[in-house]
RNA sequence: GUCCCCUUCGUCUAGUGGCCUAGGACUCCGCCCUUUCACGGCGGCAACAGGGGUUCGAACCCCCUAGGGGACGCCA
């Protein structure tokens, strides 16, 4: 048996629990059953998709403890879409099905496929792309040749019903007149993740495909996939997606996401993984503090329940804190404390911006508690100013989140390049600008360059504490968001 | 809009037809321990979405309704 887990980079770059959450299902259950636990990033686009963004995931994962077996591709920029040689290869399975006549070449324009969508959706039917998109053999030899760009689209049944064979859901059944003719392989040759997902899968031998219940939908075309191939096809498993308080699907707007948030927060990544084996699934004798391994050893896919789990930080901080009092002796909590942020390298950082302001020693832990914090305890006061009107304190700090989260190169250069940027667009002196963003991230005006304190931060907690102090200034309504962002647009554009 | 998935305390969950007067955990409240706080201990509030079936018997099986979520990209 081997089981897969495919990652995929987020927009932002972040490691997301989700992932994470996904992962440590499939390693339970591979090792349950003896067999191997694979691990393959694949994104094929390059925009997003980098491979410091692949290594911050891998990073993660180790360090929850989600070991993976070696498997022909592992990882990092040697996966398999990465690999120009095997572009060729993609292109080579699609041509074949086009030759046996399960697929297609199309011509048609983005354009073209919005009108399209646009008229199906009038009509009342879903907007999904179908038949009547296949032109006459001689106008395709025609067009080849003329070297217009093309795609390859698989073909698909217009009628009948496909069953889904779900480990845990039993058969689902999906209109075939719901499956649009996906794109197999995109205009600029490579692979969408539909034909390399079930090439790959193939190639590597994956028996058990555990994932997102977000890809249930798509499940008839890999389905069709297989079929059109020959294949046998992996046993699919569809897990229940992490939720927001909200019950939305988890998303940073409304809950910390990042792997290495809880980190920076100071949360043991044994307790973090315990949480996750928590959201769905249950201990048979009920216990809600286990390790990995005993989790790996009482493992039963049938005990995960469907509902979607709400990630709850305080059920996982007081999870937390029972990892922190009856499984580390006082040393082990000290060596933790050190690994944590007390080490060399951390207070080596602090410092150049210390040592030149403190008196005596024991003005350091005052001024540097922020340093060492989660979230601050800010009011609404906090933010007031001289000179600025709270709702451009708010666009202050709303402008800066956002910029902030396109950032994807942390260094105190680039953060200073992104709000000095937005201070004169928005036609503010540094210092008045500065003002929020100082209370923010320090808890107070007076501190040493904040700069350099969101480079120290971090990514993560830096976002998370413009956002806390968004929260706490009472945000904006739906209204005022729309505008904001608009505002925010033209800013950008400038 | 179309389709798919889901539904037990506010939240995480146990429950696979009688063991259910529905159990545990987080949160909240009260009491105890304690020079304070925390930890810990004890106790309390709090749920089977609604309606129909099937059955001697339903949280559990079936149907309908409602609610929530997801998918509908040259993203994954």
């Amino acid at each position: 048996m081997t089981v897969r887990t495919r990652i995929a980079p987020s927009p932002t770059g972040d490691p997301h629990v989700g992932t994470a959450y996904v992962a440590l299902f499939n390693l339970c259950f591979a090792r349950q059953h003896g067999g191997q636990f694979i691990l393959r990033i694949e994104d094929t686009d390059q925009a997003r998709s980098t491979a410091e963004s692949e290594q911050d995931i891998l990073r993660a994962l180790r360090w929850l403890g989600l070991d993976w077996d070696e498997g022909p591709d592992v990882g990092g920029p040697h996966g398999p879409y990465r690999q120009s040689e095997r572009k060729g290869m993609y292109r080579q399975y699609a041509e074949d099905l086009v030759t046996a006549g399960h697929a297609f070449y199309c011509f048609r324009t983005p354009e073209e496929l919005d009108a399209i969508r646009e008229e199906r959706k009038a009509a009342g039917l879903n907007p999904g792309i179908k038949g009547d998109l296949e032109l006459p053999a001689e106008e395709v030899a025609r067009r080849l040749d003329a070297g217009e760009p093309y795609v390859i689209r698989m073909k698909v049944p217009e009628d009948g019903v496909c069953e889904i064979d779900d480990m845990l859901r039993g058969i689902i059944e999906i209109d075939w007149a719901q499956v649009d003719c996906q794109i197999l392989l995109k205009s600029d040759g490579m692979p969408t993740y539909h034909l390399a997902n079930v090439v790959d899968d193939h190639l590597m031998g994956i028996t058990h495909v555990l994932r997102g219940e977000e890809w249930i939908n798509s499940a008839p075309k890999h389905k069709l996939l297989y079929q059109y191939f020959g294949w046998d096809m992996p046993q699919l498993c569809h897990l229940p997606l992490l939720r927001n308080p909200d019950k939305s699907k988890l998303s940073k707007r409304k809950n910390p996401t990042s792997i290495t948030f809880y980190e920076r927060m100071g949360f043991l990544p044994e307790a973090v993984t315990n949480y996750l084996g928590r959201m769905g699934w249950s201990m048979p004798d009920e216990r809600e503090k286990f390790t990995l391994d005993e989790m790996i050893g009482q493992f039963d896919i049938q005990r995960v329940s469907l509902g979607g789990p709400v990630f709850d930080v305080e059920k996982l901080r007081w999870l937390n804190g029972q990892w922190l009092r009856e499984d580390l002796s006082e040393a082990q909590f000290m060596e933790r404390l050190r690994q944590w942020w007390f080490n060399e390298d951390a207070l080596k950082a602090l410092v150049p911006h210390v040592q030149g302001r403190a008196e005596v020693f024991s003005d350091v832990a005052p001024m540097a508690q922020f340093m060492f914090s989660g979230m601050l305890n800010l009011t609404p006061e906090d933010f007031r100013h001289n000179k600025l009107d709270e709702d451009t304190v708010k666009r202050v700090l709303q402008f800066t989140l956002w910029k902030l989260e396109a950032q994807r190169h942390w260094t105190k250069d680039n953060v200073f390049a992104d709000v000095k940027g937005l201070a004169k667009a928005m036609g503010l002196k540094m210092g008045d600008f500065m003002f929020a963003i100082f209370v923010a991230i320090a808890g107070t005006p007076n501190s040493w360059s904040v700069m350099d304190s969101m480079a120290l931060l971090g990514p993560d907690m830096t976002r998370a504490r413009l956002r806390h102090a968004l929260t706490v200034m009472g945000g904006f309504s739906k209204k005022e968001t729309k505008k904001v962002e608009k505002a925010f647009a033209e800013l950008v554009a400038e």
